[in-house]
DNA sequence: CGGAGTGTTAGTCG
DNA sequence: CCGACTAACACTCC
């Protein structure tokens, strides 16, 4: 489930109870789960839990960082005493006992409070890293669609030496970051843009468009939690967010679109399900 | 049983 | 070296 506006809320939910807590142990039940050493974590205190594209870092006193990619099907959820915080992909370790069957690692802080990575498909990771490490990954990422470092120019500058498609190019994270295909798809609907015209066929009118509505889309989405699918969660305080009930294209393959009446078309770009309006999308 | 799934990366080829 | 394309990662649900 997480795209940027998911790892967003999570990042704002685990601030407000992460900083301040000791970690005293960690237990790895999945090795492809974790990368680095767990020494370097035992007995340091998270200080802020930041976000950059997908990607969450928790700072520690001794100057490490913990880091992590949800992927697909990742999930942090912190258990207190009679509360649970978190968010990430939607299941039912939501709402089950924890550690579960898909609980890859367990933080246990000296207050007594836990925190469960848990992830399905074993595609995201947690790992401890260094300030250059973490630099040195973060280089590989263009500047999040939500920074004002991207500008109509500068994507300009990069969709007009690329001739795959523009939904392709949006979601390339080398270029700009943070822009999956949720939110990729409801973006070009709301531009008006089809997905598979080459980069670098728009205009730059068409580029300022896209731009414009691909930060109102991500913004929003902020604003109501993220996006949950499944809705046997939807309804669970502190997890759960409201931007699906917000998506026009995504998932509505056959139904009819919403500004002008014909069925929403479904097609594969990149291997990934694309959802447009053959009418209202030029 | 086959296919699809909210993400990324390694490898290949031109 | 760059861009385009595909397979792979591992598991659950329909």
């Amino acid at each position: 489930m997480p795209e940027l506006p998911e790892v967003e809320t999570l990042k704002r939910r685990l601030n407000e109870i992460l900083p301040g807590k000791t970690i005293a142990r960690i237990q790895i039940f999945h090795p492809k789960s974790f990368f680095g050493q767990v020494d370097e974590l035992i007995g340091q205190t998270i200080t802020a839990v930041n976000r950059r594209a997908k990607i969450l870092t928790f700072q520690l006193s001794n100057h490490q960082f913990l880091m992590t990619h949800l992927k697909m099907t990742g999930q942090l959820i912190v258990v207190g005493q009679g509360t649970r915080v978190g968010g990430g992909h939607p299941n039912a370790d939501w709402v089950q006992d924890l550690p579960g069957k898909h609980t890859r690692i367990q933080y246990s802080f000296i207050d007594q409070t836990q925190l469960f990575f848990n992830d399905q498909r074993i595609f995201g990771w947690m790992r401890q890293i260094d300030q250059l490490g973490l630099d040195q990954e973060l280089a590989k990422y263009g500047p999040d669609m939500i920074n004002s470092l991207v500008t109509v120019d500068y994507l300009a500058a990069q969709f007009k030496r690329r001739s795959m498609p523009i939904k392709q190019a949006l979601m390339d994270s080398s270029i700009v970051a943070g822009v999956g295909n949720i939110y990729a798809c409801e973006a070009l609907f709301a531009a008006q843009i089809l997905p598979f015209r080459p980069a670098k066929s728009l205009t730059n009118q068409e580029i300022t468009e896209l731009l414009t509505q691909s930060r109102r889309i991500l913004f929003k989405a902020i604003d109501l939690g993220g996006t949950t699918f499944d809705g046997k969660y939807v309804d669970i305080d502190g997890l759960a967010g409201g931007f699906q009930n917000e998506l026009q294209v995504y998932g509505r393959a056959g139904q009819p679109c919403l500004v002008c009446g014909r069925p929403i078309q479904k097609i594969k770009l990149g291997g990934r399900g694309t959802y447009y309006c053959a009418h209202c999308q030029k």
